[in-house]
RNA sequence: GGCCCAGUAGCUCAGUUGGUUAGAGCGCCGGCCUGUCACGCCGGAGGUCGAGGGUUCGAGUCCCUUCUGGGUCGCCA
C-alpha cells in the first residue's frame, strides 16, 4: 500500500516501472519549476522530482510521505556519485502526506552527532534518523546475530536466566524491585548471571551461552553505561582456562575480523601475568599497541646516591628519537607528570658520541653510566624518563607515563587490535585500612594449587585461577576457573574472615548445588558494548545502545526515573522519607 | 560524595582590558529561480547571555551561591 520498493534499491534496472517510494523528506532544493527532494528511509535515499508545486503544499523537512510515479534515468552530468541510488529519479504523479513534522527540529538530523548530548537523547528517535547514528544500531544487531551464530557453531546453548532475582552480597550495589507479595522484601536485579550459569553447569549443561544484561548501580563512565549493560556471558564444564582461552580467541578473532579492517593480532593472544603486566605496562589492562615498556631500574638506583629516588622503587622507559624533541615536549610532559601527582619527571638524553645528558647524569659515575647504556641497550638520540615513588604508586605511574608517551609521540597504532589476556590475578589482598586479608576479585575463582596452596602457603601468595581479556587497553571482560569443590571454598573464605555459616547464608544456592557432584567449570564474560565501542571507535558508550540514559543515570527521553502515585507504593510497601 | 570543564538565537559557536543597539554560519519564515543534490540569490523574524545575588557610573565579561550537562577520582568485572 506505501510502497513497492525502498530508498536505497533503485538503479538502471528499474527505469520506466512505476514505483511507489515512501519514507521522510530530507532535503527540499526548491528550483521554481522543479523541485527535487531526496526521500530518506531505512535502506537509503532516492531523488524524488516534482513539477507541480502544489503537490507539496504543507509539505516540509522531516515529513513522512508515499510518493508515486515513473523511475527516469538521470542525465549523465546530473548523476550523483555519493549516493547508489544516484544514477536514477523518481518523477512523481501522486504525493501523499501520511504525517507532518514541526518545521523547526530541535536540531538538524544530518549534524545530530554534533549536537549537545542531553538535546539528541530527549529526541532520540529523531537523532536515529541520522544514518551515521543508526549505523552504530544496526551494527549491534549484526554482531550479537554474529556471536550467537559462533557461539551455536561451538556447541553452547542459549539460556535466559532471571532478570528478577535475589540480591547478592558481594560486588557492586544492586537495584532493588519491591515485592508486593511479599511486605518488606525485595528482588534485584543481576548484576551478571554468575551464580545462574555455575548452576547451568551443575544442571548438566555442558556449554552455555547468553548476551546477558546485567545491571549495577554505580556511577558511570564514558566507557561505562549507569544501570545497564550487556555481557557475551558464557561458561563451560570441564573446562580449563586455556579451554576457555580457546573460545575467546576464536569468537574474538572471528568477530574483529568480521566487522574491522584493522589488523587483529592472532590467537594465540599474548598470556601476561599480572605481576608480569604491572611491572612492564604499569595497568592490569595494558595497551600492547603501544611499543614503549617499563624497566625496573630499582636495583641499579640503589647503588646511586640521588636524594629523590633513595630508598623507593625506579622505573624507567626508553624512548628512541625522542632526545631532539623540542623543549616544549618535555615541559608538556612534566606538567602531565605534575597532573597525576609526580613531584618530577627526570630523564637522560642520548646525545651523538653516546654522551648522556640530564640533571641526573652527575650522580653517576662513569662506570655506572656505561652499566645503564649496557643494561638498557641505549642509542643515540634515545631519551630515558624515570619514575620513582613509593611500591603502591611507582607501577600505576609509571603506566600512566608510559601511555602518555606514546599517545604524545603517535607510537600507538590506530588501525590494530591488540588483544591478550592477563593471568594469574592475586587470591588475595590485603585491606589498606585494616590489614586484613580479603578477596581481590571474585571468591569463587579456583586458587591456583587448590587445598594445599590454601592450607601451607602465604595467601598474599596465592593466585587465583582468574583472568581477564584486553583489548587496546580496554577490559574487555574477567573470567575465571570456578572453585567448584566445597571443602575448597570453604577454606577460601576461611582465609577471608567468613565462617561456613557465612558461605552458605550468602550463597545457598551454589553452596548446596555442590553437595550434589558439580563438573570442573570454568567461563568469562566479554562486554558486548565495549567490544561494540572498540569495533565503531567510538569514545562514549552511548553511541552503540539506542536508547541510553545520560550520565546521570537518567533517561531523558523516557523521564526515568519518575515518582509513582501512592496507591504503587502502597502496594509495594513503600514508604518515601 | 570530591575535583575539572562547559552553559550566549531552534542548532553549532564568536564576543578583545568591564563600555554605545550582543554577532556569524546553519535552521526557520517570505520572495525569486527548470537540473539541483549541504542548490543558489534577496529580504525577515528570532536573545531573561542557565538561574539568583553581589561589586561597579556601567556586567555576557569580575566575585559568591545555585541548577543543568559532560569528564574524572571514589565506586565498579
Amino acid at each position: 500500500m506505501y510502497r513497492t520498493h525502498n530508498c536505497g534499491e533503485l538503479n538502471k534496472t528499474h527505469i520506466n516501472a512505476e514505483i511507489k517510494l515512501a519514507g521522510w523528506v530530507d532535503t527540499i532544493r526548491d528550483h521554481g519549476g522543479v523541485i527535487f527532494i531526496a526521500l530518506r528511509d531505512h535502506y537509503g535515499s532516492t531523488q524524488i522530482v516534482i513539477n507541480d508545486d502544489t503537490l507539496l503544499s504543507s509539505v516540509n523537512k522531516e515529513c513522512v510521505i508515499s510518493v508515486e510515479g515513473t523511475l527516469h534515468e538521470r542525465a549523465a552530468d546530473t548523476i550523483d556519485p555519493k549516493l547508489p541510488t544516484g544514477e536514477v529519479e523518481l518523477k512523481v504523479a501522486k504525493l501523499t502526506l501520511l504525517s507532518k513534522a514541526l518545521p523547526q527540529l530541535p536540531f538538524e538530523i544530518n549534524e545530530s552527532k554534533q549536537t549537545r548530548e542531553d538535546l539528541r537523547l530527549k529526541h532520540r528517535y529523531l537523532d536515529m534518523r541520522n544514518p551515521k547514528v543508526r549505523e552504530n544500531i544496526i551494527l549491534r544487531s549484526q554482531v550479537a546475530q554474529f556471536l550467537r551464530g559462533k557461539m551455536i557453531e561451538l556447541g553452547f546453548v542459549e539460556i535466559n536466566t532471571p532478570i528478577l532475582t535475589s540480591s547478592s552480597p558481594e560486588g557492586a550495589r544492586d537495584y532493588l524491585v519491591p515485592s508486593r507479595k511479599h511486605h518488606g522484601m525485595f528482588y534485584a536485579l543481576p548484576q551478571a548471571p554468575q551464580i545462574f550459569k555455575q548452576l547451568l553447569m551443575v544442571s548438566g549443561f555442558d556449554k552455555y551461552f547468553q548476551l546477558a544484561p546485567c545491571f549495577r548501580d554505580e556511577d558511570s563512565r564514558a566507557d561505562r553505561s549507569p544501570g545497564e549493560f550487556y555481557q557475551l556471558d558464557f561458561e563451560m564444564s570441564f573446562a580449563t582456562q586455556e579451554g576457555v582461552f580457546a573460545v575467546a580467541e576464536d569468537v574474538m578473532f572471528d568477530t574483529f575480523t568480521k566487522f574491522s579492517d584493522k589488523k587483529i593480532s592472532p590467537a594465540p593472544f599474548k598470556r601476561i601475568p599480572y605481576a608480569e603486566s604491572m611491572l612492564k605496562y604499569g595497568t592490569d589492562k595494558p595497551d600492547l599497541r603501544n611499543p614503549l615498556l617499563i624497566e625496573d631500574l630499582s636495583a641499579f638506583f640503589s647503588n646511586v646516591d640521588f636524594a629523590p629516588f633513595r630508598n623507593k622503587p625506579v622505573r624507567g622507559i626508553v624512548v628512541s628519537e625522542c632526545a631532539k624533541s623540542p623543549k616544549s615536549f618535555f615541559e608538556k610532559m612534566l606538567d602531565f607528570a605534575t597532573e597525576i601527582g609526580m613531584k618530577g619527571l627526570g630523564y637522560i638524553s642520548v646525545l651523538e658520541g653516546m654522551e648522556l645528558k640530564g640533571p641526573i647524569v652527575k650522580f653517576l659515575s662513569p662506570e655506572q653510566q656505561q652499566e645503564l647504556i649496557t643494561k638498557l641497550n641505549l642509542k643515540e638520540h634515545d631519551t630515558l624518563f624515570f619514575i620513582s615513588d613509593v611500591a603502591k604508586m611507582v607501577d600505576r605511574l609509571a603506566g600512566q607515563i608510559r601511555a602518555e608517551l606514546g599517545a604524545r609521540l603517535s607510537l600507538i597504532d590506530d588501525n590494530a587490535f591488540e588483544f591478550c589476556f592477563i593471568i594469574d590475578f592475586p587470591m588475595y589482598e590485603e585491606n589498606e585500612d585494616t590489614g586484613a586479608i580479603q578477596f581481590t576479585h571474585n571468591p569463587f575463582s579456583m586458587p591456583q594449587g587448590e587445598m594445599n596452596a590454601l592450607e601451607t602457603m602465604n595467601p598474599l601468595d596465592i593466585k587465583a585461577h582468574q583472568y581477564d581479556i584486553v583489548c587496546n587497553g580496554v577490559e574487555l571482560s574477567s573470567g575465571a576457573v570456578r572453585n567448584h569443590l566445597p571443602e575448597v571454598m570453604i577454606k577460601a573464605f576461611e582465609i577471608a574472615g567468613y565462617t561456613q555459616a557465612d558461605l552458605e547464608g550468602r550463597f545457598p544456592a551454589l553452596f548446596n548445588a555442590f553437595q550434589y557432584g558439580a563438573p570442573p567449570h570454568a567461563g568469562m564474560a566479554p562486554g558486548f558494548d565495549r567490544i561494540l565501542m572498540l569495533l565503531t571507535n567510538e569514545e562514549s558508550i552511548r553511541e552503540i545502545i539506542a536508547f541510553p540514559m545520560n550520565a546521570n543515570a537518567q533517561d531523558l527521553l523516557m523521564g526515568a526515573p519518575s515518582e509513582v502515585t501512592e496507591m504503587q507504593l502502597r502496594e509495594a510497601h513503600i514508604k518515601i522519607r
